[in-house]
Order: structure tokens, then C-alpha cells, then sequence
RNA sequence: GCCGGGGUGGCGAAACUGGUCAUACGCGCCUGACUUAAAAUCAGGUGUCUCCUUUGGAGGCGUAAGGGUUCGAGUCCCUUCCCCGGCACCA
């Protein structure tokens, strides 16, 4: 027998796939076609840093075995990949010096294609996409112009990450504990101009659609948490003087009889004028200015601080009169930007009252009982509360005093029911040069005037220089930059920043349906035929951000007539982290183990093998190739016995002895374990097992089916070898082989292993008939030597029979 | 602080709806076979304590800790401890 040479077989098989184009798959070009069941299979795209990492192997073999399982199952399933291949890492290596930030990253995309093949994923790489090239983004750019359209897309001011080091905006993400991830540099806040898409108009849909998908609890909670939305009220306070209402939102309005005062936000439009011609005018300014200043991080830990605008507004509740500050603790993207507080029930504005010596008036207490009186004093919220100094509503329960109090003060149209929400609009800008650029032009006359479809794409220009310098490097290239209106003529400048690249990711598994289009983004019937992905794998790091817009994406792409979907991906799986040393692996940490030199040593299918043996798949793991040795061992072990059984088991029969029943069991365990519970690798150690039992029985009659079968149920894992043992037993193209399907007469056992317990101990174990009556298992138990040692002269109370299980002598 | 995930052998982990001496499968370790030797391979052993008429057998204790429900709990309930991750002035 020869030895097993992974390196070799593994090269001959991923070339007799590539020939036999195995993984391709087309669109349906006919009504017969578009009958066949389709499964949509997908992972996240990777980032083209330059290696594979350990964690994308589990990613993409988790994908690959789930593959191999439904294709195989009969369905014709879409499995693509491609790269998100615009982004900082490669442009900030060309600002090191590095080359064309173009060149860094079709170099690695290269890279990581090979590695990709040389793992053996079953992937259609004629659906390949890349963000980067011009083919994509045109029509990245395309559906941004019908966002805009649709009013989804627009331009304000508002607060973002400047990184004042890099004189740059930062996305969210690149802000670590209120630091620049790149240079460390503390994060100030700036307000700027941004484009922003609405994706806030659609908070309700995305909360109320998480009850039409199949994803994980906690990753909907996320989710829900992220959007955060609140019911409760939006009231009026008065400020006579200015003839002006303020309005505020609380979730509260119960408490609006403890309203001691008001506090605005200072970038509140508001301030200004309320300040003006008071004493307070000079004071307000300056804590204004002082407040724009100070870093992200300074704003959230130091003391509460504030200053008195000198204006009173009137509590529409008591029609008392109350002080109006700012103070830096409001922010002006939640709510109206402006708070009523009530000091009482509230810990952050008792802690202002406090500092500032403002009246605390308590209007809750619980039901219970009247707490001592308490005046002055912070009293948090409890289960069951009624109000108290509430007027005419004292006495009521809290949620009544609330609805009682909204409708009193909407009589006058001072208050109404009001929803808020945590999420804000996706500001989508970035001062960057390696993205998608925004088609857009700015006109003196017309303003902002999109570039017609018929002009894209808007390529990315070359600039001399990538280094943000506080204005995006695309406007560094005049020419590039100066162009006449399309709709005047007249003169005009492109927009210079770039979009992030979450909008690239945000739709790119519905390129990948129809990849070669060049008349539109995607045709939609074929789109239509293969949405939306059923099983999605990636980090749940991604929660709150790409599977967020993508969502978004794919409800306003619904609504504009797009596709006929309303959710991206239908069931979803977060693998877990791969750590080493504590800490997940990733480009930026250094810490990447390359799977290349592991697969040379043992090859694609150990390498496959070992990261799903390693543990449950969606826990994290601590990396260590301790064991990788064991995983050989099994293959050589496996390559040993079935070339055994190829040369010398008998060729007929099989029977219903123990390796047959084996056999089966591990057929069913197997399909459960990946079809169903979504587990992978215990279906690893069941096909050990099965080989154990196969090891020394290899003349049994059913030790032939007993080796394809263990062939056959290793190949989404091991594809290489388990095609290379199926040839040699004989078959051909086990890719394309349905699934095993257990033989459901051997699993039902025709005896049983009795367990007899006495007070629920295990005493002993018979083996029985499986049709035996419970008196007839009690007298069986009973007679057991070792059972009667233990029921010695005791009385039995009770016997509990368990069918096919157990029987349990209580004495 | 809040939310989520965990805590089982020297290690990674099994035990899926409470029911077969809990620890499958693999790693590591120990013993033996083969070999000049090593590697590789193969066979066997491997929670812990106690006892016995000791090539074998019997029993006690063991799933972070304590309590509870149950004929029976790693699995369900309560309390506590520890580890990991995420969010954190959102009115």
C-alpha cells in the first residue's frame, strides 16, 4: 500500500474539480430550472489583509462542510466569495510607502485566493467580486444615487471622530476607548458636514422583522439594544419672554410635577438666544466653547458641569416657573436635545442639583407604603410606584399617572406620545482616498447635483499624495476635482470623500447572484431566485454595523422595487473567536498563525479537520496546534484501514451485526448533528468511533459499506482524501454522491441494555428483549444477582419503569 | 453598573427534550510489541478514595460552592463565587 501524501492527492483533486467545474453553478435559465431547490450559502467577505488568519479557516470550512452537506442533500447551492477591498489597512501600507494602495491589494487578494484554493473550498470563483474595481462600485454608486433620490441619502451637520493627529474623520470603529486606533491620539469631537444615509426611518422595520428570520437571541438583542427605542412623551415647556417653546422628551412624563429646571444640550440651536442679553450671556459662551473642546472621553468621566442661561421656562404641569441650563451631560442626537430634570428619580440630574443647589421635589413613591418622608433626597424607581405632590393625578399608579398626565397637557397641545431612538443615521463620509467615490457634484447655482447614471462610474482618481491633511486627498487632484455642472454647465467640484465601506459590503451578496451584469446592479428575477441567503456565517462583531445596513439595505432596495426580499440572510451562525494568548487573532494584533505552513506539514483536509475538532464552533478557542498531530493520525489511520478494505473485505452483504448497526448510527448522527443542531464536531468524533469499530473487523461483511460510509460522511470535511479512498473503493465523484441515509430498521434495536437502578444507582445491567411488557422488565430486574444483594431484605416501595431505558427500585 | 456567554479528568472537550457505573472522541502521560536505536505504527492502561477471600472484585465520593425540586440532576429552581466578551451620562 502506499503512503498517504496529502500534498499529493490534495493537488490532483482540486485540479479533477476545477475541470469538472464541480462548484460552479448557474442561474436558472428556464421555468424547470427555477424549480430546483436552491440553498443560498454565504460568509462573510473577507478583508484582503494579505493572509488568511485561523479564524477565517473555521469561518470558511464551517461554510465549505455545510456546502458539501446540502449539495449533496440535492440542492443547488450558491456558494461564492469575494473580497472587501476597499478600506484603511491598504492605504495607510501605501502611505508608509508601500505602492498604489490598488497594487497593495490585488497583490494580497491574490495571496488569499491561493491559500483559498489551497484549503479546497468549494467555492463558484466565477462569481468572484472586489469592491474595489470599477465593475462593482459603479453600481455602488448607482444605488447611492437612488438612495439620494428616494430622500434615503443626505447631507448635514453633525458631531463625528476627528482624529486630530491624522486630520481625519474616524469611523466608530477606529475609535477604541475614545483613542485613535491608528496613532493613539485622543478623539475630539467635530462638527461637520456628512453625508448620512436614513436609515433611523427604518428602526421600527428592522425591530419588527427580527420575527421573520432565524438568528441567534442574543444577536437580535444587540440589535434591539443598538436601536434602543423608548415610548413616552414629548411636552412643551414655555418661555414667555422669547415667545418660544422648548420641547424635551421623557420616557417619564409621570414625574413632570418634579421638574425643577431644564437642561439643554450646548450645541442646542436654542442656546444662543436664550443666553442673549441676559447677565448669563458671557458665561454661557464660554462653557460652550469650552464644552466643543474638550475630548469625547473628557465629556463622559469627569464631574457633571453646567452653567445657568439665565431664562426661566414654565413646568406645563405646576405653571411654575424653572431655571434653563446647559450642561454637556445632554447630547444633541438623543431625543429633542433637551431635557425636563427631575432630580428626585433621577441619579444624573440629581447629581447636577446637587452640585448647582437646585430643589429636588419627590412626586413618586411606592405603593407599599409611604416611605418616611424624604424630601431633598434621590429615590430611585421601584416595581410598583404612585404618584404623590402630582396635583390632581397624586395617588394614581406611575404607567396611569403617565398616559392620565400626557392626555391632560395634549388637551392644550402642550404634550404628546412620543417614541425615541438610540440609533442614529449611518454617516457614511469618509476623508479617505481607497473608496468608493460619492457621485456628486457640488454647483454654485444648483447646489448638490448627482452625476448622471450614464457618467458612472466616478473612478477613483490618482493622487501624489494619501495622507488626509484635513481635506480628503481626492481634492488634491484639481483636474480631477473642477468639473462643469451637469445640469448647468457652469462651474463646478466633485465631491472628494469617499464612502465607507460598509456600503460596499451592504449588498454585495446580491452582485454575487448575478456578477457579470453590466446593465444593472443585478437582474432581478435572478436575484429573486436566489435570496435570500439561508445560512450566513460571520463574526457577531459585525451585529450592530454590516448586518445592520445590510438589512436596511435590502428593505429600502424591497421597497424601491429592487428585489422582492424584505431580509438579507434568513439564518445566521457567529462562529467563535480563535484566540491566542487571550486575545482574538487579527492582522493589526500580530498575532496570526498562517494556516499555509500548517497545511503544508499535514496537509488542507488535517488542517480543515483540526479547527472543527477543536471545540463547538460558535464558542471562542485558545489556539494551539497541540493536537494537530492527532488529526494526522487519524488520516494516515483511515488511509491504512480503507485501502485495507478496498483490497480485501468481502465486496457483498452487510447484515445487521454490530458494524452495521454502527454504521448507521454514525450516519444518523452525523446528519443530525450538521443538518440539524448545527454542530461540528462531535460528527468528527462519531466517524472516529466508527473507524475504531471498523479497525479490527476489517473482514466483517459489512466492513466495505462500513468504509464508504465513513468515506462519505468525512468528505464535507476532508474532501481530498475521502475522494481519493472513494476512487479506490471503486466509485467515482463522491462531490456529487447523495447523502447517506440511515437505514432506519437497523437503528431500532431488537434488545436493549436494561439498567436497573435501586434509589437511582446504577446497580446492573441486562440485556433484554425490546419488546418485553414492564411486569416482565420488574421480575428481570429483580432477578439480577447483584440487584437482590442491594434489595436484601428491604422493602420495595416503588418500581419506576422507563420503556427501553431503565428500571428504578425505590427502597 | 447593565446585558450576554461560560465554569465537567493533566489538556481540548462529550453527554442534544432530567434516565445506561458522567468524562464519548482526541491530546498528553504510563506499560508492552516491533526496531541496533529512534520515529512511525500496533495492543493495553489512565477521575479519586476505601475495603476485600487482591491475575480480579465490592463500595464511598466526584460535573465552581451551597441549598432545593425529583424515584433519579452536569442537565430544572434559588443563593453565592470566579472567568471571558459587549455596552455604558440615550433622559
Amino acid at each position: 500500500m502506499d503512503r498517504y501524501e496529502p500534498q499529493q492527492i490534495e493537488a490532483k483533486w482540486q485540479r479533477v474539480w476545477e475541470d469538472a467545474r464541480a462548484f460552479y453553478v448557474s442561474n436558472p435559465d428556464s421555468p424547470e430550472q427555477a424549480e430546483r431547490e436552491k440553498f443560498y450559502m454565504l460568509e462573510m467577505l473577507p478583508y484582503p489583509s494579505g493572509n488568511l488568519h485561523m479564524g477565517h479557516v473555521l469561518n470558511y470550512t464551517l461554510g465549505d462542510v455545510v456546502t458539501h452537506y446540502r449539495r449533496r442533500q440535492g440542492f443547488t447551492v450558491l456558494r461564492p466569495m469575494g473580497f472587501d477591498s476597499f478600506g484603511l489597512p491598504a492605504e495607510n501600507a501605501a502611505i508608509r510607502g508601500g505602492g498604489h494602495p490598488r497594487e497593495i491589494t490585488e497583490r494580497n487578494i491574490a495571496a488569499i485566493r491561493a491559500q483559498m484554493h489551497r484549503l479546497g473550498w468549494a467555492i463558484d470563483w466565477d462569481r468572484e467580486v472586489s469592491a474595489h474595481q470599477p465593475e462593482y462600485y459603479r453600481w455602488t454608486q448607482w444605488l447611492f444615487l437612488k438612495f439620494f433620490e428616494a430622500g434615503l441619502a443626505y447631507r448635514k451637520a453633525a458631531p463625528v471622530n476627528w482624529c486630530p493627529n491624522d486630520q481625519t474623520v474616524l469611523a466608530n470603529e477606529q475609535v477604541i476607548d475614545g483613542r485613535c486606533e491608528l496613532c493613539g491620539a485622543e478623539v475630539e469631537s467635530r462638527n461637520l458636514e456628512q453625508w448620512f444615509f436614513r436609515i433611523t426611518a427604518y428602526a421600527d422595520a428592522l425591530l419588527d422583522d427580527h420575527a421573520t428570520i432565524d438568528w441567534p437571541e442574543r444577536t437580535k438583542a444587540i440589535q434591539r439594544n443598538w436601536i434602543g427605542r423608548s415610548e413616552g412623551a414629548e411636552v412643551l415647556f414655555r418661555v414667555e419672554e422669547l415667545d418660544l417653546d422648548l420641547p424635551v422628551f421623557t420616557t417619564r412624563p409621570d414625574t413632570l410635577f418634579g421638574a425643577t429646571f431644564m437642561v439643554l444640550a450646548p450645541e442646542h440651536p436654542l442656546v444662543e438666544q436664550l443666553a442673549a442679553g441676559t447677565e448669563q450671556e458671557a458665561a454661557v459662551r464660554e462653557y460652550v466653547k469650552h464644552t466643543a473642546a474638550r475630548s469625547t472621553v473628557e465629556r463622559e468621566t469627569k464631574e457633571k458641569d453646567g452653567v445657568f442661561t439665565g431664562r426661566y421656562a414654565v413646568n406645563p404641569a405646576t405653571g411654575e416657573p424653572i431655571p434653563i441650563w446647559i450642561a454637556d451631560y445632554v447630547l444633541m442626537e438623543y431625543g429633542t436635545g433637551a431635557i425636563m430634570a427631575v432630580p428626585a428619580h433621577d441619579e444624573r440630574d440629581f447629581e447636577f442639583a446637587q452640585r448647582y443647589g437646585l430643589p429636588v421635589v419627590r412626586v413618586v413613591e411606592p405603593a407599599g407604603g409611604t416611605a418616611e418622608e424624604s424630601e431633598g433626597a434621590f429615590e430611585a424607581h421601584t416595581a410598583n410606584e404612585r404618584l404623590v405632590n402630582s396635583g390632581q393625578f397624586s395617588g394614581m399608579p406611575a404607567p396611569e399617572g403617565a398616559r392620565a398626565i400626557v392626555e391632560w397637557l395634549g388637551e392644550r397641545g402642550r404634550a404628546r406620545p412620543a417614541v425615541s431612538y438610540r440609533l442614529r443615521d449611518w454617516g457614511f463620509s469618509r476623508q479617505r482616498y481607497w473608496g468608493c467615490p460619492i457621485p456628486i457634484v457640488y454647483c454654485r447655482e444648483c447646489g448638490i447635483v448627482p452625476v448622471p447614471e450614464d457618467e458612472l462610474p466616478v473612478l477613483l482618481p490618482e493622487v501624489k499624495d494619501y495622507r488626509p491633511k484635513g481635506i480628503p486627498p481626492l481634492a488634491s487632484n484639481q483636474e480631477w476635482l473642477h468639473v462643469p455642472c451637469p445640469r448647468c454647465g457652469g462651474e463646478a467640484v466633485r465631491e472628494a470623500e469617499t464612502m465607507d465601506t460598509f456600503v460596499d459590503s451592504s449588498w454585495y451578496f446580491l452582485r454575487y447572484c448575478d456578477p457579470h451584469n453590466d446593465s444593472a446592479p443585478f437582474d432581478r428575477a435572478i436575484v429573486d431566485y436566489w435570496m435570500p441567503v439561508d445560512q450566513y456565517i460571520g463574526g457577531i462583531d459585525h451585529a450592530t454595523g454590516h448586518l445592520l445596513y445590510s438589512r436596511f439595505f435590502v428593505k429600502v432596495m424591497n421597497e424601491l422595487g429592487f428585489v422582492g426580499c424584505r431580509e438579507p440572510f434568513a439564518g445566521l451562525f457567529h462562529q467563535g473567536w480563535v484566540r491566542l494568548g487571550g486575545s482574538k487573532m487579527s492582522k493589526s494584533r500580530g498575532n496570526v498563525t498562517a494556516p499555509d505552513q500548517l497545511a503544508e506539514m499535514y496537509g488542507a483536509d488535517a488542517v480543515r479537520l483540526f479547527i472543527l475538532f477543536m471545540g463547538p464552533a460558535d464558542q471562542d478557542m485558545e489556539w494551539t496546534e497541540e493536537g494537530v498531530e492527532g488529526i494526522a493520525r487519524f488520516l494516515r489511520r483511515l488511509w491504512r484501514i480503507v485501502n485495507e478494505v478496498s483490497a480485501e473485505a468481502p465486496r457483498d452483504g452487510a447484515g445487521d451485526g454490530p458494524l452495521a448497526r454502527k454504521t448507521h448510527q454514525t450516519i444518523a448522527k452525523v446528519s443530525d448533528d450538521i443538518g440539524r443542531r448545527f454542530v461540528f464536531n462531535t460528527p468528527i468524533a462519531a466517524v472516529m468511533e466508527l473507524v475504531n469499530e471498523l479497525a479490527p473487523a476489517t473482514n466483517d461483511p459489512a466492513a466495505r459499506q462500513a468504509a464508504e460510509t465513513v468515506v462519505s460522511l468525512i468528505q464535507p470535511y476532508a474532501p481530498h482524501i475521502a475522494e481519493e479512498l472513494w476512487e479506490r473503493l471503486g466509485h467515482e465523484r463522491l462531490w456529487e454522491q447523495p447523502w447517506p441515509v440511515a437505514d432506519e430498521s437497523l437503528l431500532e434495536r431488537e434488545t436493549f441494555e436494561l439498567v436497573i437502578q435501586v434509589n437511582g444507582r446504577v446497580r446492573d445491567r441486562v440485556e433484554v428483549s425490546a419488546d418485553l411488557p414492564e411486569a416482565e422488565l420488574i421480575e428481570r430486574a429483580k432477578a439480577s444477582p447483584r440487584v437482590q444483594a442491594q434489595l436484601d431484605g428491604k422493602e420495595i416501595r416503588q418500581a419506576i419503569v422507563v420503556p427501553r431505558k431503565l428500571v428504578n427500585f425505590v427502597v
